[in-house]
DNA sequence: CTTGGTTTGTGAAACCTTTCACAAGGGCGG
DNA sequence: CCGCCCTTGTGAAAGGTTTCACAAACCAAG
C-alpha cells in the first residue's frame, strides 16, 4: 500500500470521483471497476491498480459501494473539507473565474482578489472587493486562504508567485504561459492554453504528414 | 528517428521553442542542451533525446543553433504557419479567450464565435459577431477553422464537441470538466480547472498527512 | 453446505520514459 | 596539422506505469 502516487493515478481519481458522485445522485449502491474505468477512458485494472495504493475498498463479486467509495476518495483527496482561493489579477481570466460557479459548487471559494489597476482597486467584481497588492500578505493571512491562484500577466507572474509563497499559500494554480518551479514545497500546477494548443498543432501536421507524404 | 511522439516530449518542445524565441529576439546564434534544458525543468539529456526523434540539429563542440532549431521547431510543431479558432459558447471563459491577445500573438485566430443565447447572437465580442448554433457547420466549413474551442456548459459540452466533429474540424480545445473521447482521429485537449485544483487539493492534504501525524 | 458465477486485489510481465555514460565529431589556438 | 576542450547523438541501464492473468473472496441459488 502506499508510497508516492503519480500525477496521473491522482488525476484519475478525481474522475472516478465525478463519475461516483453521479450515480449517488442516481441511487446507484454497487459499481464494479469497469463501470467506473469507462468514462475516464482507464481500464478495470487501472482503477482497481489506482485503489489499492491507498486501501482495500471493495467486496469481491459485488464491486465497490458507491456511497463508502465516494467518502474514500474525498478523504484521500482532501475533498471532504473546502479550500480558500487568494485570486491575483483581476484580469480577463480572473474575472472569468471569479463568475464562474462551478468552483465554490466543487469546494474552492475565492475569499480575496488582489490587482494593481488602481482603477479596479476599491470595486467589486461579483461580490468580491478588489484589493491592492501591498494587502496581500496581510489579507491571506487574515482569512486564511490556502491556494493561490495566479492570473497576472506573463511578465510578472513569477513574481507574483513568489509573493504568493511568501504570503503563506500551500499551493499555486498558475495561468501564466511559463515553467514555475515548485520551491519550498510549495506545488505549482499549471494552465497554458497556448501549450494545448500548439500541442493539437503538432497532432493535426503530424497526421497532414502522414497521409500527405505517403499515405 | 522519428517513431510514435510522446505527449510529455511535444509539450517539452513547445517549451524549448518558447526559450529559444526569447534567445533569438536577444541575439544569441547558439544554446546547449545544457541551457535550453533548464527552464522547463528538464535535463540535457533529454533536450537531445527529444530532438533526436526529429533529426539531427546540434553541432557537436558547439551546440544548437538558435534560428535553425527556432525553425526547426516550429516545422515540428506546425507552428510555421497560423491555426484559425472557432469558439463555441461566448461566456465567461470564451470571452476571456476572445480578449486574450496571446493567441492571436502566437499564430490561434479566433475566426468565428457562436452562441445559444438569443441576445447575444448578431452582437460583436472583441470585434467578432456572434453567430447562431445553426451556422456551425456551413461556417465552418467557409472560413475554413481547424480547431473547434468548446467553452459551452458542461451539460452540453459533449453534443457540441460531436458536433465541432461533424463539421469538420481536425482538433478539439475543451474546457469542460468532461473526459472527451478522441472519435474519428480528431485528437481533444482538455483544460480542467477542477481537476488542478483538487490535484493540488491532494498533494496539499498528503503534505498535512505526513507532517500531521508522525514526523 | 456446496456449486457456480462474478469481481476484487495483486504479483509478474510488458511497455514506455528518463537517465546515464561515452564514443564520435567540431572548433580553436598554436 | 595537432592536441585539447567541449557538446552532441545514442545505445544501454534504470526507473516508472500499465496491462495481464489468476487466486481469493463474496453472493445467491439450490
Amino acid at each position: 500500500m502506499s508510497g508516492r502516487i503519480s500525477d496521473s493515478t491522482v488525476r484519475r481519481l478525481s474522475l472516478y470521483l465525478r463519475m461516483l458522485r453521479d450515480l449517488e445522485r442516481a441511487g446507484v449502491e454497487f459499481v464494479s471497476s469497469s463501470q467506473l474505468a469507462e468514462p475516464s477512458g482507464a481500464t478495470s485494472a487501472q482503477v482497481r491498480k489506482d485503489l489499492s495504493h491507498f486501501g482495500s475498498f471493495g467486496k469481491r463479486g459485488r464491486g465497490y459501494s458507491v456511497d463508502g467509495l465516494v467518502r474514500a476518495l474525498e478523504e484521500i483527496l482532501g475533498l471532504s473539507r473546502s479550500w480558500r482561493l487568494a485570486l491575483v489579477g483581476v484580469g480577463k481570466i480572473g474575472s472569468a473565474l471569479l463568475g464562474y460557479g462551478g468552483l465554490a459548487a466543487r469546494g474552492f471559494d475565492v475569499v480575496a482578489a488582489f490587482d494593481v489597476d488602481e482603477a479596479k482597486i476599491g470595486t467589486r467584481a461579483h461580490g468580491l472587493r478588489i484589493r491592492p497588492m501591498r494587502e496581500l500578505r496581510p489579507a491571506i493571512a487574515e482569512c486564511g486562504a490556502e491556494i493561490g491562484v495566479d492570473a497576472t500577466p506573463t511578465e510578472v507572474a513569477a513574481e507574483v508567485a513568489a509573493e504568493l509563497e511568501r504570503a503563506g499559500v500551500g499551493a499555486i494554480l498558475n495561468f501564466a504561459p511559463i515553467e514555475l518551479s515548485e520551491v519550498n514545497g510549495v506545488p505549482i500546477r499549471t494552465v497554458d492554453i497556448v501549450l494545448e494548443l500548439e500541442g493539437l498543432s503538432y497532432l493535426m501536421s503530424e497526421a497532414g504528414r502522414r497521409t500527405g507524404s505517403d499515405g
